[in-house]
Parts: structure tokens; sequence; C-alpha cells
RNA sequence: GGGGGUGCGCUACAGUUGGAGAGGUAGGUUGGACUGUAAAUCCAAUGUUUCGGCUGAGUAGGUUCGAAUCCUACCACCCCCA
């Protein structure tokens, strides 16, 4: 994998940058839509070409994992021939699990022992297995498996489970050194920056991650309810340590503001559930402002939901008849607000990156912070 | 025309076999939450109020210390017979 940055923000740490994969170029700052399951949430793989400019989607491990299983995957030929997908994966590694599925799963040194949360059985994920497993699923970027800790975390157990994660880290390294590719392309392993919301921790994590000296490096263990000022705190104490000529990605981030927020303290490449989940719960996003389509103000309101979207649907349907589908529940309120909120997030950082290129970053962000942050 | 059954809150369904309940569940409605997806999910409110109460189990009476419950009449709906 290669990156190269190709323009700077005179006024702050975001840059413009292009890393090319296996599969393809990704032009920084870029946002992944999440697809878990195989499948971004109501989404069609064409849609995510022609209409949302998605250049690289997210998989989940653990899920692809339990259901339809990596032998299933690896008949397939891989993810990528799964489901019928040629652009960049990345997948994540099980570690936001360990977070998400307290109470249904244990961590020891060796790995974390998980309880299936489709039908309650057993399964145990090493970091070695863990890599393994997303050899055999085939993404063009990998992810270490880590602990993302919870928010609040207390400094002792934060220490810890940072130093785990180190430790996971080389044996992540060691298996995916001594392992090959499955089907004849490369892939490259990302490490994962922890250390909950303590500068110390944070600086000590990244400076490891960093000595690391992978291609690309990320950072884990934030937007998991901790303040936004916190967030950016840290995502700053960290993007000074990683690397300048390397991606920054910020697992799990965020809010169209945390995301511009982040590219300007140089983060490259987002992902996060918010546009897709909230889209099939009546948010959406815009440069206008925040709407929550299941409000009674909209029921005969025959406007386009967005005029200025670049997805057709948006200009083309109005938002009484997309409250309409959501207030009962057809699957085609989904896609439509789905559709449009993936289409705004791709349009927000690829935005950003003209306008780093352009060298007016910093001030077009003040500006627009503004309007996308309010409720309309 | 005769016989039987059932009636409460926005709706439905349960339940209440003389000691009340502005109760249950589901749905609807109206808000809210959601950040590397256990999520087409979850939470709250939903008679009225000056927050102390007030009104309330189809309507009107009656029996009773006390009635959603028992009695009478009427009304509505459902079923059966003609």
């Amino acid at each position: 994998m290669n990156f190269e940055i190709k323009a700077t923000d005179p006024k702050s740490k975001a840059r413009a940058g292009s890393m090319t994969t296996a599969h393809g170029v990704i032009q920084t700052p870029k946002f992944m839509p999440v697809g878990t399951q195989g499948t971004v949430k109501t989404i069609h793989q064409k849609e995510l070409t022609d209409v949302i400019d998605a250049e690289i989607i997210l998989g989940n491990t653990y899920h692809l994992y339990l259901r339809p299983g990596t032998d299933i995957i690896k008949r397939a030929g891989g993810l990528h021939k799964f489901i019928n997908w040629d652009k960049p994966i990345l997948t994540d590694s099980g570690g936001y699990q360990v977070y998400s599925l307290s109470g249904m799963r244990k961590i020891k040194e060796e790995g974390v022992k998980f309880q299936s949360h489709v039908d309650g059985s057993y399964h145990f994920f090493s970091p070695e297995y863990a890599i393994d497993i997303q050899r055999e699923i085939g993404a063009d970027i990998i992810m270490a498996f880590d602990e993302c800790t919870p928010y609040p975390c207390e400094y002792k157990y934060a220490k810890r489970s940072m130093h785990m994660t180190h430790r996971w880290l080389t044996r992540c390294i060691n298996r995916f050194n001594e392992t090959d590719p499955h089907y004849g392309y490369q892939q490259t392993l990302s490490p994962i920056v922890q250390g909950s919301t303590y500068k110390d921790l944070r600086e000590q994590s990244a400076t490891y991650i960093a000595e690391q000296n992978m291609p690309i490096n990320a950072i884990g263990g934030l937007s998991v309810g901790e303040p936004h000022e916190d967030m950016y705190g840290m995502t700053e104490v960290v993007t000074n340590i990683l690397p300048w000529d390397k991606p920054r990605y910020l697992m799990g981030v965020g809010l169209p503001e945390n995301i511009l927020e982040s590219i300007a303290l140089g983060i490259d490449i987002f992902d996060c559930v918010l546009p897709s989940r909230n889209a099939r719960h009546g948010i959406l996003y815009t440069w206008d402002g925040v709407i929550n389509m299941k409000n009674l103000k909209w029921a005969d309101d025959f406007s386009p939901i967005d005029s200025k979207s670049l997805a057709h649907t948006s200009r083309d349907h109005s938002k009484a008849y997309l409250r309409h589908l959501i207030k009962v529940g057809e699957i085609l309120g989904m896609q439509i607000a789905s559709l449009h909120n993936l289409t705004f997030y791709l349009e927000l950082v690829n935005t950003a990156r003209e306008k780093i290129i352009a060298g007016e970053f910093s001030q077009w962000k003040d500006q627009v912070m503004k309007t996308i942050t309010q409720r309309l």
C-alpha cells in the first residue's frame, strides 16, 4: 500500500492525499460506509459507486465469521467476489465487539471468548485467529485485534488494557508476517492506538504504534461517549506523534462536525454507522442542518428532501413522502434516507478534500460548521 | 319480533367472580436517543389539573359502609332464532 500527500492546509493539519490499495485508489480524506455483514444496509453496490461515490467500504470479522462463516467466503473467492465489490474493503477485527458485546464476552491475555449474539454459542478470538480470519475474508486493509475500552474508563484499567492491546499487536504482526494472502493480492495490516481519554497513555500508545512502522495507523477507543473536546484532544495528541507520511484512520467517527474537526487535526479516513443507522431511524444530515424526518412538521412539506443533494432520490421526492414512508415502516424510506446520508457524508469529505487542495479548508470549515450542526 | 352476549382511556386484547385503577400488554400518536452496527432498534410521554387534586369502567337510576363487579330501565354493538 502506498500513500501520497497531495496538499496540506496552511491553517490546520489537514491534508489531502491518495492511498493506493490492491483494489484501487482512495482519495483522502475519505469516509467509509459501514457494511458490517457484507452489505451497507439498504444500499446496493451499484448505488455505492454510482450515487454515493464510495471508494472503500468496511466489513466486520466477527459478523462475517458467524454468518455466513469464513468457509463460505473462502469458497466464494474472498469477500470482494462474494459481494461483487471490486473496490477496496477494510475489515474490523472484532475489537469493537470486545467493547459492544460486554456482558457476552470474557477478555484474557490469550484472547477473547465471545458468546454469539445469534445463538449464544461460544467462540474464541485470539490476535492470531483474528488475522487468520481476515486473511480468509481478504480485505485490502485489515485491523489488528484490540480492546476498545469503554467510557468512562479508570486509568488503571485503561493502562493495563492499552499494554495488552500492544502485546496483541505484536502477535498480530507476527501472524500477519508469517502468513500469505489467499487471493493473490496484498493486504495491509493497521495497528490501533488506544489509551482511553488519558493524554499520557495516548502519547505512549501513539509512540509505540509509530515505532511499528506500519503503512497505515488507526486511532481507536474514541467516540464511545466521551465529550467531543476529549475526542478532539486525544486525536490531536495522537496525530502529533503518528508519522506524518502515513494515513491516519479515526475509527468510528462520527458526526459531520466530528469529521471536519478531525480532518483539521490530520485524520485521513473515517467510518461510522451514524449516517446509515440514523437514516433508518429517520435522521437526515444536510448542508443546512439535521432533519428529524419523523417530526410532525414535515407531514405536509412537499418540498424536496434536499434540493442540493447529489442523490437523485433526495431531489425527486418530498419530505412529506419520505416522512410517510418512514412512519409506516416502508423499506423504501430507509433506502432513500440511507442513500441521502451516505451521499452527504461522501460529499462532505470530498468537498473538504477540494478545499484543502484549494488552500481554503479552515475558512470553509468554520463557515459550514454553523449550518451543518443546526437542527431543522 | 324473540333469545343470548359484550360495553373503561386514541385503538385492540386480556384481566377485574363487592374493598377502585386514571391499571396491564400490544398497536397508534408525539417527542427523544443512537459515533470501528446484538440496532427497520431503544427510551419516554400519551383523561384533566393551579400538581393538591379532580373526573372516570355505555347512559340513568337503585341495592350496599363500599359498585367496573349485584339489580332495573334505556342505548350501542355482536351472535343465534324467526
